[in-house]
DNA sequence: CATGAATGAGTCTTCATTCAT
DNA sequence: AATGAATGAAGACTCATTCAT
């Protein structure tokens, strides 16, 4: 973009809101009709904006929905209270909480079945969700292993993937939305890795 | 295959081909291409057969989905050895091997993407492949439970899920594929239900 | 095509009269407006058949307009009469009533503007139309000069040039259409071809 | 450039640069993509100046492109030498030469296309390249006919209509861009032209 | 004056579905 | 039963033009 002397950009500014409004419509969208199904008039309609406004910004579909996606980003977890047991309930808790409120499920069905055609989507979605969810905690697992409250020898990554996984199984299996989930995987995880005495 | 009184196979054999030749191309293309992606033209051309052919046995786009997902069925596995160990392993392995072979994570999350507007497509997924898989392993838990190798109070549904979901957990981290998956998720399984003594 | 083994085709037959009454629409309104200006609405329209139809038949607009201008050939001249005069006057009279019947100069116009994106057009604008009829002129010099009626050394070629260039340079400069134009232009010609004797 | 009264040059500078630097860029892009083809953002682009800035000056598309056109004048010729045959092939070679210069054929195409819609254009180019091209021809004929070179009822209009056409229909049957072209076209033209003695 | 944002109208093309043979 | 033709309803993307800064 071209400035002024003074830095003050030429010509008329971009609104911010319509840019905020139109990523945050295409990821609503997304997650509820799907990549192909979602169409840039739905967008443009819920943002409240002209279609040639979208394209203004973003060249393609896929680029807009690369952009939307790449907004997404891990809701706060609560600082660690040095607990294991507590600390891992609170982030998967919070894992299905977000994954509830942004459709988390029906987002990832996209960004697989997309892979194909589209690999961005599933490479933004691990970047920005998947993995970091899983460092979090992958980091209280070794931290207490650190403390000697877990197996030196213990596979933490697969129970990170027991953890975080069993919630998809969950879900596929129609048993989905319980609220005792968190505390049934927490305390199966723990039983496989506790220091045996 | 129908037949009429006399054992005779009844006249449409070449249709009984057709419908078969649909169906299979239709469950490709579903895997590959996605819901909407995947058009009539490509099963048509794929079968070797005409669109209306299609819409003479199936009403609609969904209907012939619907029914190419009700064909799919798990491939036999093994029959149980009595080692709990063996026997998870190689429900594991089967499984990962089936997902592989008709590209199961795309069809999963199709039918995950789908489920806003074709509902029946993560049903029938559900009750053809995921249930009976996960019905497996209980199985094999539940027969060692029995034999006294796990705790009385062990939650085998919970083990299911980390068994099964860790799969997934593993994909949508850029892990999967790994040939040692089946054997660390298991042994991390065992080590939380075996019997401590 | 398909057929059935006595050769007739299968399924239903494609509409000769629509065939026609695309192309026929497609040229009039290529000539009318311009190949970028024509949208294939308007030849839907015209021909009154829809959109798709079209498509069915030819993939994109440039083989439309390509089958379209392809169709165009010569309308019949007078067999020669052996006389240089008349037969050179009948070919340019019917080449101008021509060129007015299809609005051939717009149409030429359009050919010469898309030559950099779908030479095509003037190809065969050029083995169709503008090719044959040069060539009708060089026969009839020829058989001329067989006659010992035109020079030995004349040079035939440019002679056509002149006959045929000439309307369009006349158009061009605001005096096409002139009723004596073919007189002229074919006398101007034979003095330059006479034998001078 | 306008100038105030004391010589110095009025301030819109930059005004008057950009405002030739669109009329190049125009007319170039005229030849290049045709009327409808070319879009103002490649003018803009081209030009170094903002759409709007275009729009400041000329309210419509159709208004550039006239105003483009009638930028256009020919090249300057050589004085005339007095001799017919030299004269008549130094305006037909620069004539070439320009036609080949500024993609002359297809901004004539593009003219002719548009004359339905457009038709200034065609009217500009007959004003400031065609008319005045035919009329340096018929000068020097004239001139050569007061010399008594050229027979007194030698019809002067189809000898410039023959010496200007034939390159287009040379062009057109794909014969164009001959160097002999001019020479030939003379001497064809003298043939009819000159007093037999 | 000059710029960039914003837009509405329009265009080609695709596709599930219905018709005619 | 099976085929191919025909179609209407979309959808992504483009572009001349108008607004706001």
């Amino acid at each position: 973009m071209r400035t002024t002397k003074t830095g003050k950009p030429v010509g008329r500014t971009r609104s911010a809101e319509k840019h905020e409004a139109i990523l945050t419509a295409a990821l609503e969208l997304l997650a509820a009709q799907g990549y192909v199904r979602m169409t840039l008039d739905q967008v443009a309609t819920a943002a409240d904006v002209s279609k040639s406004t979208i394209h203004l910004r973003w060249k393609t579909k896929a680029d807009l929905l690369t952009a939307a996606l790449a907004t997404m980003r891990m809701a706060d977890v609560p600082p660690p209270s040095g607990d294991i047991r507590t600390d891992l309930l609170s982030i998967l808790k919070d894992f299905a909480a977000n994954m509830e409120r942004v459709n988390g499920i029906a987002l990832i069905g996209t960004c697989l079945a997309e892979e194909a055609h589209t690999p961005e989507l599933i490479t933004l979605l691990r970047e920005r969700t998947i993995g970091p969810r899983r460092a979090l905690l992958r980091q209280v697992l070794e931290e207490s292993r650190g403390r000697g409250e877990i197996r030196e020898d213990a596979d933490l990554e697969t129970a990170v993937s027991a953890l975080h996984g069993s919630y998809f199984s969950d879900y596929m299996a129609g048993r989905g939305g319980r609220p005792e989930w968190a505390e049934q995987v927490v305390d199966f995880t723990l039983a496989a890795l506790r220091t045996s005495d």
